[in-house]
DNA sequence: TTGACAAATGAATACGTAGTCATTACGGTG
DNA sequence: CACCGTAATGACTACGTATTCATTTGTCAA
């Protein structure tokens, strides 16, 4: 019994005896022998490992996150997975990502640097962004269309007749947000409406209740807020609402994601619905494609308008 | 120029002269080389590699993985993650575990069965059950301290002077779920308070959302519900708030976890929050600590009330 | 019986690193 | 100058697998 036939057995088993296979397998139970995945990705070359460098909050990237991890385990592949709070942070996952030899990477989050983005040009594996337009050209990248996603979303506002809206903004300086509000902005204009700018700061919960005090304060709301995450976006709300002002009663609202939260009762909002697993199957194929042909395929997949509670007039 | 000195540079900077490791990091950098962590995980039996079995679908999950993911970062190790949707998944996900050799095996869910727990006993890298009670005595595992913490929200109400109790379950036949119920029931009862319980059948906001409707249709309303989970709670309530009940006006309420979500202005559910932090750094030690003495080490540690909304009488 | 051929197996090697051991170089002391 | 101790380096091996190549075994036809 040499440790070949064993091997065999293991990696491909038509070349062993049926005889021989069974004996092998008895013993590898009776001592509890597991192949070792280490020794055989020094040889062979590959790890079936992708890693993923993702921000550490936001219920965007969880919810992605898990979509990838599913995905991956579902083809024998693990996810060796590097969530980040701040951009130091993101250097050293690099780092460690290199000395892996993983199968593939995944960069998701907007705020990634150019040079970091960058970095990963590099002989390696196949790197892919995620959701990250800046990163067109440079990297291959799968985004949802955040410009005709946004834009869907305010002709749905100008279809209610509404005349005046505001943008609430997450980061200024992410791609993601500048071309969300291109969107709103060309649409809008389109009809002849102006979109003043607001940035929350963030695209979290509290960055959207802390600017609604703002809104609160302004002399004359809009009709309309778009807002550019649901996160920021139910942030708004419960802060309009702490101040006496109803949505979608005092004015309405939509959101981009379409996260579960945005679904819920409390909120339902009328929202842009990503469709996530879309994406990650982009991703996955990207990464794996055979032809490395064209080096920085950019592929923009459509969202969906989702119709909810805060931008239906109760008195319409 | 020798591959043991370039090794050596790498390992251990100081078994190497100053000039040698300018001349290696030097030719390092020009051709592009990164030691392999495959490679060195093959000779050195140890891959800084922690594995996470963790349920695809949660809040509490997803916070509780980003703890870990940076918590280890920190450490320069890695992180392994499987999310599964069904059971069939974690028997796949653990024996990818196996060939991986990895440092270290961390299984949260309170879904995994005592089964699959006893699977991971045979030699191997340590494991650690994370807030799973049914694991104490099989395996190393670390919990927040569910029965007194269910025990002190009881309290809590019944200093509020409320003699009714309704308890809204998860799943009857989770460990945390019966923990909980446990907590609740035996500090009520020593007030004299009885507590029937009832199961939403899932530790998610819809079946909350739906349990909701028996409680709406019950002739009468307890004068507190107590619910088994977060994200359950923000689903009874947006029920309960579709059949015009409100919470607190016509009906206390209690969680558990201490979501971000749940202190979001639309809710700020009373709840006890789980420390995960601390969670988390226990489950690394257990992990990590030398002495291997005790085997099935089972770490409780308390949680705190935070006092919401929703225990706050408007009339009071 | 012999040859030809396929199936099954064993021996040997390489993957890239860490560590052991032996060797060399160097500076100081007697 | 001889000796010794330390610092620095190189040669070599093992980690556990996949794969190539050679060898053995078995089967069938001539």
């Amino acid at each position: 019994m040499s440790q070949a036939t064993v091997a065999r057995v293991f990696s491909s088993p038509h070349l062993a005896a049926p005889q021989t296979r069974a004996r092998v397998e008895a013993a590898a139970t009776r001592l509890g022998y597991v192949p070792n995945a280490i020794a055989r990705s020094l040889k062979s070359q590959t790890t079936d490992i992708v890693a993923a460098v993702v921000p550490a909050q936001g219920e965007y990237w969880q919810t992605t996150l898990t979509s990838f991890s599913r995905r991956l385990a579902a083809q024998g592949r693990q996810m060796l997975l590097f969530s980040f709070a701040e951009a130091a942070d993101v250097d050293s996952a690099l780092t460690a990502v290199e000395q892996y030899r993983v199968d593939g990477v995944v960069l998701a989050s907007s705020t990634i640097s150019q040079q970091q983005l960058i970095r990963m040009l590099r002989p390696g594996p196949p790197v892919v962004a995620f959701n990250q337009p800046a990163a067109t050209g440079v990297l291959p990248q799968v985004s949802v269309d955040n410009e005709a996603g946004m834009s869907d979303l305010a002709e749905h506002l100008a279809g209610l007749g509404v005349s005046t809206v505001l943008y609430v903004g997450g980061v200024a300086s992410a791609s993601t947000d500048q071309i969300r509000y291109r969107g709103a902005a060309r649409a809008l204009g389109g009809h002849g409406i102006a979109c003043p700018y607001l940035e929350a700061g963030a695209f979290t919960y509290d960055a959207g209740y802390k600017i609604s005090a703002q809104l609160a304060d302004m002399h004359e709301l809009p009709e309309a807020l778009m807002v550019g995450s649901d996160e920021v976006a139910c942030g708004v709300i419960d802060g309009l609402r702490t101040a006496d002002i109803d949505v979608p009663g005092d004015v309405l609202l939509t959101g981009f994601d379409g996260l579960p939260q945005s679904a819920w009762a409390g909120y339902d909002l009328t929202t842009l619905v990503q469709p996530i697993d879309v994406l990650v199957d982009e991703v996955i194929e990207l990464l794996f494609r055979q032809d490395t042909q064209a080096p920085a395929t950019s592929v923009v997949v459509p969202g969906s308008v989702r119709v909810g509670r805060t931008t239906r007039r109760s008195d319409g």
